[in-house]
RNA sequence: GGUCCAGUAGCUCAGCUGGAUAGAGCAGCGGUUUUCUAAACCGCAGGCCACAGGUUCGAGCCCUGUCUGGAUCACCA
């Protein structure tokens, strides 16, 4: 049983005992004893001194002495002001360390296929570029959140949601059809999204040029932009695609098939994957219906030029579009569309999106819209905010240049794995695709674990000019550690070393590795409450570093007495399952040998 | 202007429901290899936790105000 819960108990029974005072178990705050004291739990008294009505130090005492006297698996106490610290016996411990080794699954719960399932939407791209930095963020943490939730037993469908449709794809096909000369992801080898971006940035350029001759003739800069030509022609692209008109329909097709195939060569190289995938353009009719229908019941009001609108004030907000004056739809109907879809689709227990912090109010008017429109299902929509990636000089920009390409961070860093490994020497033995692998493996570790170890709800900062680091926090760090216990593992077994089950007497620092292994399905849980892959990432290297003093304090294949080699080994596959599992949770691959 | 988020070492970040002397990594300086793999380890240096009040046994964390930065408040997505 968990100690902490035994404690709580305890502390509880000993007050009414000896003070005749029951005292809520929730206010009992106990935490890890720091390295610096002797004990593995400490147990904070100063709150209860009032209804003791003794020092501190007295009933930190009086309790220890209770504990001792009643737990039977605590060993001694000592206390530091109010501060009393329990050590609790080794048995304990080496219990706790049987159960885990006897469960390849320890601390992770079977999902429920028949739950009703946890929907997470993230990623969700536009087709008329490349994936960028953000996405990378995005897609790292929407998957990780997915394995996170999975791994605490939900039953979990990853969904994406690409906007396929809209004035910003066809100033992608507009710009190919006047500059592209018929050119295809075939014919010059380019992948199909970075083909389809670079003429989006054409047609920006287009614009500008025909937006400043307009200023030059004397318009005013808002009639310019809406008055050049190029932008007509996209806007009656747009209306000839919602009409269906067969070439445009087609070229649509075509276009973002080529960044379809794009995509994908990315979601693989990241290692992500979906269950499904909405596409906006299926969506937003439905999303016009439900308009339509909450206009026709009363809920929403039409104003004089026929626009529709949903009234928040009475929450606090104001007034926010629905449908557009020419019976267009906006994002946010987009939205309701789909949410609507997902309910029929799936019934899910809930649906979260992860999505930017720069939408948390989108995601709060959606909410409310959803439960004007009648929608009890409304409250299931959990918007998973997160800070946006910036460079030194601001906010990344597409259409300023200022962007991260995802394929090309992707490709440089595994280079820098490759020269990195390379220079060491350390892989003359593999094979060439087993190198490569490795280089991939190593690389999109220090990239995944990079972005994963800040905080999801902060802004982060990316500088491109100081390439990711591989030494220290870092996720080759913590592979290094889990190939080194591999190592040890394969050399102890081809000299039989030791026996796997004797375990002797431990001491201070195997004990510290023990409490990490007993805190171990906490901490999953901990993480899948939050949705905070930060604190599994974090834990995963304070894992690795745990190990590695470990290994520094303590020459393992030298061991003299062969019986507390053997205990150690014992620890070191613990603690290569629990970094597996942890890194697994991240998405992050764990190579054998490095 | 309203709303929301943030401000911790030179840099990038941790810091759990308020608890013991605020921690890592990078960068800087100095060390460590007859032991499994130095992508490691150890040491030194580096802090008015933006600022000012308040709450209490106790505040980086909670409250109020100020300053700074960011996001958002579109018939953009």
């Amino acid at each position: 049983m968990n100690m902490e819960i035994i404690i709580k108990d305890k502390f509880a029974e000993a007050f009414s005992e000896l003070y005749s005072h029951s005292i809520d178990k929730n206010t009992i705050a106990i935490q890890e004893t720091r390295k610096e004291f002797e004990g593995d739990f400490t147990v904070n008294v100063f709150p209860f001194v009032r209804f003791a009505k003794s020092k501190p130090e007295e009933l930190a005492n009086k309790l220890g002495e209770y504990f001792v006297n009643n737990i039977p698996d605590v060993k001694s106490f000592n206390v530091i002001k109010g501060f009393l610290n329990l050590s609790i016996k080794s048995s304990y411990w080496l219990d706790i360390a049987k159960e885990a080794t006897k469960n390849s699954n320890y601390g992770f719960e079977l999902a429920n296929e028949n739950a009703a399932p946890i929907v997470i939407e993230y990623s969700s791209p536009n087709t008329n570029k490349p994936l960028h930095l953000g996405h990378i963020r995005n897609n790292l943490l929407g998957f990780s959140i997915a394995e996170i939730l999975e791994a605490s037993g939900k039953n979990v469908k990853k969904v994406n949601l690409v906007n396929d449709r809209g004035i910003h794809i066809c100033k992608s096909m507009l710009a190919w059809q006047k500059h592209g000369n018929g050119e295809t992801p075939e014919t010059n080898g380019e992948k199909g999204d970075h083909l389809v971006g670079k003429y989006y940035v054409q047609f920006d350029k287009d614009y500008k040029v025909e937006i400043a001759e307009l200023i030059a003739n004397g318009k005013t800069e808002k009639e310019a932009k809406a008055e050049a030509p190029i932008i007509k022609e996209a806007q009656q692209m747009l209306r000839d695609w919602e009409a269906k008109e067969p070439q445009v329909y087609k070229l649509w097709e075509t276009m973002n098939a080529w960044v379809y195939a794009g995509f994908d060569v990315t979601y693989k190289k990241l290692g992500v994957d979906f269950d499904k995938i909405y596409y906006e353009s299926e969506t937003y009719l439905l999303g016009k219906d439900v308009v339509n229908k909450g206009f026709k019941d009363g809920v929403l009001y039409q104003k004089e030029d026929g626009s529709i609108w949903a009234n928040l004030e009475d929450k606090g907000l104001d007034q926010k579009l629905l449908l557009r004056s020419d019976g267009t739809s906006v994002y946010m109907t987009q939205d309701i569309g789909t949410a609507q879809l997902r309910e029929i689709d799936y019934s899910p227990e809930k649906m979260l999106y992860v999505v930017g912090n720069e939408q948390n109010y989108h995601f709060e008017v959606l909410t409310l819209v959803l439960e004007k429109l009648g929608f009890d299902w409304a409250s299931k929509i959990h918007h998973i905010s997160y800070g946006m990636v910036e460079l030194p000089h601001g906010k990344m920009k597409s259409r300023e240049g200022t962007v991260v390409d995802a394929d090309d961070l992707i490709d440089g860093i595994v280079a820098d794995a490759k020269r990195l490994t390379s220079e060491s020497g350390k892989i003359d033995n593999l094979s060439d695709s087993e190198a490569d692998k490795l280089y991939y493996q190593v690389g999109m570790a220090a990239l995944k674990f990079f972005i994963l170890k800040v905080d999801p709800k902060r802004k982060m900062l990316f500088n491109p000019e100081e390439s990711i680091d591989f030494n220290g926090n870092t996720g080759p760090f913590v592979q290094y550690a889990y190939a080194r216990i591999q190592s040890i593992m394969r050399k102890a077994k081809d000299a039989e070393f030791g026996s796997w089950d004797n375990t002797l007497s431990i001491n201070e620092k195997e004990s510290s590795l023990l409490r990490i292994i007993y805190n171990y399905p906490s901490v999953v849980q901990v993480a899948a409450n939050n949705y905070s892959p930060a604190i599994i990432a974090s834990y995963a290297y304070d894992l690795a570093k745990e190990y590695n003093q470990f290994y520094h304090d303590n020459h393992i294949m030298n061991e003299s007495d062969r019986d507390k080699a053997a205990f150690r080994l014992d620890l070191s596959k613990l603690t290569g399952d629990i970094i597996k599992s942890s890194m697994s949770l991240l998405g992050i691959e764990v190579p054998n040998q490095m």
